[in-house]
RNA sequence: GCCCAAGUGGCGGAAUAGGUAGACGCACAGGACUUAAAAUCCUGCGGGUGUUAAAGCCCGUGCCGGUUCAAGUCCGGCCUUGGGCACCA
């Protein structure tokens, strides 16, 4: 029944969203009883934010309303709907930002967990706040210690001695994903390489599980791309290396072996360990000096040095197992020490930064593979030949042969008589082609080898071309010597009309060697390697596998760029290690029942002053265990611990048997959609994935993959288009700040009609208005109870329709500006009708309610209901309502549109046709012409095709 | 350098499978209501040309080329912006 509702009324937001926020908490609307299997279940999830002290910013408030558009729309469709909320209240963040404001984390963390939550609520998201989760609570992080335990136990947990990254500024060591550009994240410290025994987490264990993972669950596809990045499998081979005259040996990993012919000289890390026992005595000071000095080197000046490559040789050999030749070994630290075996076989002809290297300390460079251009054909005739590349310093210019019509603009080139080397060949040729004599070899060039048809001969030929390029010293010239049918001019051009009018592809790829000089990284066939020469590269690779196989020297080979998790941070606010360390060196993991390890208080804390804050603990380190005394591990677990299970957690928040009851996470796993930013592809995302899977393996998960559908909000701009924050405060927008002035309801409906969720957008002061503008033309249109009529309105049925349709497919697709656009559509039609019925003001309401539940149950009450909206039916759509009986078609004439008419909706082909030829406007156009062609496609297009 | 996205009016953005480019909103302009303004309601709104007005015509989805009866959409090459990786052998 529709309830009598006096004049006018105002839409007062403050009002209606304090009455609603209230019923919601008081009549616990949004409590999902995490025991009823008897709707099918959705379990959607927001990443939990650090409570920073801040507060809430824009990209929040996106994200955190589209899940809440998709939990209300999915608790109105039947299902059982999980949706949690929770505070990532551990790690740096926290403690950077108490220390800084001088504040106690602990009593900070609490101060700001309640200063969210309020903005959280008056957000009105439809949290169920009684499966709340903090991480830095003991009865949540009890359990973040026991899996570490199981960890441990398991042996993926370990304390190995390798080189980290240390940051002298916040005290502590970082993971990869913690450093950017050489720097830490937090702060934008330096990052230095340090060799310190660190307790790890074996996550390279599960990289293939990871990979494979990747592949079942709907993710963006950028992101899952770069996680595969991240991992960065690479296939290829370990391949060992004796040293000569000595016992040693040291595997390398490559993933061309093929190449091995080609290798000239070895490289090892400055770091490797072999370094010491093989280095020859005279080399000695200066091997040691050069480790010192990389010692010294941070990421940064490493990564910013990499242009110049340095090194020395430490005076020994190795053998190269293909052919036995002792080549050079040098140490430089352009190899790292962390990947593969931190040592390498160079390749200097094909791989660009050997050939640098090469080059500056003057190794032989062989090629082993050739590029091949043109196309192979049967009956070819083989022969080698020469192309020559001559520059004139002078007047900056290339000599070459004007063919004209017989074959273009060509450099100088020419068949190898016998008994002739390359070099005697190219200064023959110029000299009897064009009488150049004084000349200068700047390099010989990469072979090539070319497949081309002479039509002068009627022949093919495979060519291996040898080219050279060579500096003019003066203009001497001596007699030519040409053939009958040597018909060309001698001209010189400059670079830019070579690139232009030298087309043989062998001649301008010569040309291209010759302007660039450095490794051949493309591929091609094998030269110069004995049993693999001709062979490409899949089989030479294969080849070559089964030789070293046989011979021992070498084996098929995984490498990942994926390392260990530094899993320990020399900080305060974190989970404790449970472990503790006996003085007799016996490592002894707490048991059970000493779980949770409480984190002491520190009084007056101030920071870290170079070791871990807990050493100061002095009570709270001791351990003693009958009659065995030891000390606590006194770094802490990183951020990414607590958050690596949380969603597990939220299942059975107050369980306190288990993390989680199996059951329980049998029915509710996995998370159906998950939302948050897309910074955390390579930290979060795959630190809970490396969990969950090993959880897996264990039985206590039940799902491999947690999240089964990612989606990543976009970053809210400024409103000039530039990223919101402290480099430019001004532009800061707070969402509490609108929530005020124009309401919950406006700040999430303008949020999401910005345009698509995952694309990055610009704020709009405007926008925000002009959303509150809809929301106040929605609020006057249903308010006024003159508009809305018991009885059917025709003239909506289909707009009415078209809009649950669509509204019902976009918010599944997260597709909400399109959605608000399809609203906004209908609210205009209902203005034009001036009425709508109550089924459709409340199946309208149903679906805006979603967007802006204070309006949406305030409207709902106004049409005469008593209970909430949350739960009522989602409306449905009649297809039938949605088809007219008349659809415009369009007419075009050779693709271009002519005109549109109106018929019968799914007229035949053969109708359209008659319609579309007899078309008066169409007439015009088709008159005096051939009509060669007619596509009707129904209920869209006519295309006439005429000459 | 390598890998991955994206580029559409003054602006944010629409356009299931190649089939009427510019939905919806903002901004702007005009009108109605008002003593007036705000608010509201209605109308127009890619560029050029044309006309009293219109109709009409031409051009238009980063640039160049291709496939097709038909391209924002598919293919090849380039440019720009954003993101990721960066001596990974």
């Amino acid at each position: 029944m529709l309830r009598k509702v006096g004049r006018k009324m105002e839409l007062d937001h403050q009002k209606i969203e304090k009455k609603w926020q209230e019923r919601w908490e008081k009549e616990q609307t949004f409590k999902t009883d995490i025991h009823d299997f008897s709707k099918p279940k959705y379990y959607v999830l927001d990443m939990f934010p650090y409570p920073s002290g801040v507060g809430l910013h824009a990209g929040h408030v996106e994200g955190y309303t589209a899940t809440d558009v998709i939990s209300r729309m999915k608790r109105m469709q039947g299902f059982n709907v999980l949706h949690p909320m929770g505070y990532d209240s551990f790690g740096l963040p926290a403690e950077q930002y108490a220390v800084q404001t001088g504040n106690n984390p602990n009593g900070f963390t609490q101060k700001n967990v309640e200063y969210f939550t309020k903005q959280l609520k008056a957000l009105g998201f439809d949290y169920d706040w009684s499966k709340m989760v903090l991480t830095s609570d003991p009865k949540f992080y009890k359990w973040t210690q026991w899996i570490f335990k199981q960890l441990y136990l398991d042996g993926y947990a370990k304390y190995i001695d390798m080189p980290v990254n240390w940051c002298e500024e916040l005290g502590t060591v970082l993971s990869n994903d913690e450093v950017i550009d050489g720097k830490s994240e937090r702060g934008g410290f330096p990052v230095v390489r340090k060799n310190m025994k660190q307790l790890c987490i074996n996550q390279v264990a599960f990289a293939e599980e990871l990979l494979a993972g990747l592949e079942e669950i709907d993710w963006p596809e950028s992101t899952k791309e770069i996680q595969r990045n991240w991992i960065g499998k690479s296939l290829g081979a370990l391949v060992n290396f004796k040293v000569a005259d000595t016992e040693f040996n040291f595997d390398v990993f490559t993933t061309r072996c093929d190449t091995l012919y080609g290798a000239t000289y070895c490289v090892l890390a400055p770091e490797h360990e072999l370094i010491s026992k093989i280095t020859s005595l005279d080399k000695k000071a200066e091997v040691e000096q050069y480790q010192k000095e990389c010692a010294s080197k941070s990421d940064l000046e490493r990564t910013e040095l990499n242009k110049d490559k340095t090194g020395v040789f430490i005076g020994a050999y190795a053998i190269n197992p293909v052919n036995e030749e002792k080549i050079p070994i040098y140490i430089s630290d352009y190899v790292l020490a962390s990947y593969g075996t931190g040592a390498i076989m160079a390749v200097p002809a094909h791989d660009e930064r050997d050939y640098e290297f090469a080059q500056k300390f003057n190794i032989p460079i062989i090629q082993v593979l050739e590029e091949v251009t043109g196309t192979p054909q049967e009956n070819e005739t083989k022969k080698n030949s020469i192309v020559a590349v001559v520059y004139n310093p002078e007047n900056n210019q290339y000599l070459t042969l004007n063919w004209q019509k017989l074959g273009g603009r060509l450099f100088i080139g020419g068949t190898i008589k016998d008994q002739e080397t390359p070099l005697d060949c190219a200064l023959r040729e110029i000299k009897e082609e064009t009488g150049y004599v004084d000349l200068e070899l700047i390099s010989e060039l990469p072979k090539i080898n070319h497949h081309y048809y002479a039509y002068n001969k009627d022949k093919y030929f495979n060519i291996e071309s040898t080219g050279f390029f060579f500096k003019l010293k003066s203009s001497k010239q001596e007699k030519t010597n040409l053939e009958a049918d040597e018909k060309f001019k001698v001209e010189w051009v400059d670079q830019e009309t070579i690139e232009k009018e030298v087309l043989d592809e062998l001649h301008a790829k010569t040309f291209a060697y010759a302007l660039k000089p450095g490794a051949m990284i493309g591929d091609g066939i094998h030269i110069n390697s004995q049993n693999l020469n001709g062979m490409n590269k899949e089989e030479a690779i294969n080849t070559m596998l089964k030789y070293l196989e046989e011979k021992h020297c070498g084996k098929k080979q995984v490498n990942y760029k994926f390392r260990e998790w530094i899993f320990a941070r020399q900080r305060y606010w974190g989970e404790p290690v449970p472990i503790v360390h006996f003085d007799d060196d016996n490592i002894y993991i707490l048991d059970d029942s000493e779980l949770p390890l409480v984190l002491p208080e520190l009084d007056d804390y101030k920071g870290h002053n170079g070791q871990a804050p807990l050493e100061n603990a002095k009570e709270w380190k001791r351990y003693e265990k009958n009659g065995k005394v030891g000390k606590r591990e006194t770094s802490t677990m990183p951020g990414s611990a607590g958050s690596s299970w949380y969603y597990l957690r939220y299942i059975d928040p107050d369980n306190d048997k288990s993390l989680a009851d199996l059951k329980l996470l049998k029915h509710w796993l996995p998370v159906d959609l998950y939302m948050g930013g897309p910074e955390h592809a390579v930290g979060h995302l795959i630190y809970s994935r490396v969990w969950n899977h090993y959880l897996y393996n264990k039985g206590i998960s039940p799902v491999k993959e947690p999240f089964k559908r990612l989606v990543h909000q976009g970053m809210i701009l400024g409103e000039n288009g530039i990223k919101m924050g402290k480099r430019y405060p001004e532009y800061v927008i707070d969402p509490m700040d609108i929530v005020k002035e124009y309401g919950a309801d406006t700040i999430r409906l303008y949020e999401m009609f910005m345009g698509p969720i995952e694309a990055s957008k610009p704020w709009s002061a405007t926008g925000v208005a002009g959303a509150r503008k809809f929301i106040e033309r929605v609020w006057r249109f249903f308010t006024d109870q003159n508009n809305i009529v018991k009885n059917e309105v025709k003239e909506l049925d289909k707009v009415y329709n078209e809009t649950v349709k669509k509204v019902t497919n976009d918010y599944e697709n997260l597709a909400f500006n399109t959605a608000i656009s399809q609203m906004m559509i209908f609210v205009n039609e209902c203005y034009k009708v001036g009425k709508c019925s109550l089924n459709q003001a409340e199946g309208f309401i149903k679906l805006i309610s979603c967007v802006i539940p204070h309006v949406g149950e305030e409207l709902w009450e106004i049409l005469g209901h008593d209970k909430t909206i949350a739960y009522e039916k989602w409306p449905t759509y009649d297809e039938s309502k949605m088809v007219e009986e008349e659809v415009n078609i369009a007419i075009s004439v050779n693709g271009k549109l002519r005109n549109t008419i109106k018929v019968k909706i799914d007229s035949s082909k053969e109708e359209l046709e008659k319609l579309a030829l007899a078309d008066e406007k169409i007439k015009k156009y088709i008159e005096n012409k051939e009509i060669t062609k007619v596509i009707v496609v129904p209920n869209k297009i006519v295309n006439i095709v005429v000459k």
